[in-house]
DNA sequence: CACCAAATGATATGTTGTAACGTCTGCCAA
DNA sequence: TTGGCAGACGTTACAACATATCATTTGGTG
């Protein structure tokens, strides 16, 4: 396997890094988007656009719709900031901004908990056979259900 | 690679295929299953339940709720009948019903066409790492996004 | 200041999915 | 025969997820 190092940021230094990684890319830390990475960073299962609408709401006092929270995850996306889990309808936190690749995820059907794999090999082999079928430009979205430890 | 034999249905075979093993797995292969089934093989990429639902509505003259399509397309994807593509909040007819073991969808971004790998040893190796993990009962998603040969 | 671009707000609506309960039909046992 | 049960399907309502459109605010720049 191809060995891969990189932190692991939480809590105020993944937020420093999520804020050092969107200026890199050319966009603004604004006080919103701060506070949509901080509420989604506090979770540690997929959140739903509309989950965080409210809990961002509620820091603010002040309503915050989900139109406003959706621009931003999907900026965050395009940036690597967040992730999009297609099976749960729902973002995570990236917990390393700025470091580029593939994600395997895995999600309890039970607790909904949710935590990921770094395995380039793996996620290679994927890109390797959908190129190999004539696709191009291929994002991988791979997600797996299951039940974690915990819940077993 | 670990190689796989198994044949491809189509049409008339493909329905008929998919009646034994839904009749093979104790449940009944009923007017309304026939007609929601025929309507999702003419599909050649992911069909939402209430597309589903407005074509059997056609075919029949008379309303079929999303509800109804739903119940019957969660009834194929638990007998393997159909897929479902997490990615597209869709599904697909299974092309090889009867026949167990997880896929890897393509989905073209451009005319959304799908396709799918059968590749066992790239699928356990996922299933593998899962349970490296600690996942247990694990159900592999793994859907490439991308652009298609033709819409290159 | 006047202007512009980017970010956010407000409102409406479209799409996907589920819950709850009613009806129909076929079967079987008393 | 009749009563009761189970499975399939119908009907209605609603919840959850997502996008479109246009208005307003904010901060920089000529």
């Amino acid at each position: 396997m191809v060995s891969h190092q990189h932190h692991e940021h939480e809590g105020a230094s993944l937020a420093h890094a999520a804020q050092s990684a969107l200026i890199q890319a050319g966009e603004q830390w604004t006080n919103m988007r701060a506070d949509i990475f901080g509420v989604l960073a506090t979770f540690d299962k997929p959140a739903s656009a509309y989950d965080i609408a409210d809990l961002v709401s509620q820091k603010r006092g002040k309503r915050v719709a989900p139109n406003s929270v959706y621009r931003i995850l999907d900026l965050f996306v395009a940036t690597n900031l967040a992730r999009r889990v297609e099976s749960a309808n729902a973002y995570l936190a990236n917990s390393h901004p700025g470091c580029l690749h593939d994600c395997i995820f895995l999600i309890c059907d039970n607790c909904g908990m949710a935590t990921h794999i770094d395995d380039d090999n793996l996620t290679n082999n994927v890109r390797a056979a959908a190129e190999n079928a004539g696709f191009a430009k291929v994002r991988p979205v791979i997600e797996v259900r299951g039940k974690c430890a915990d819940c077993d």
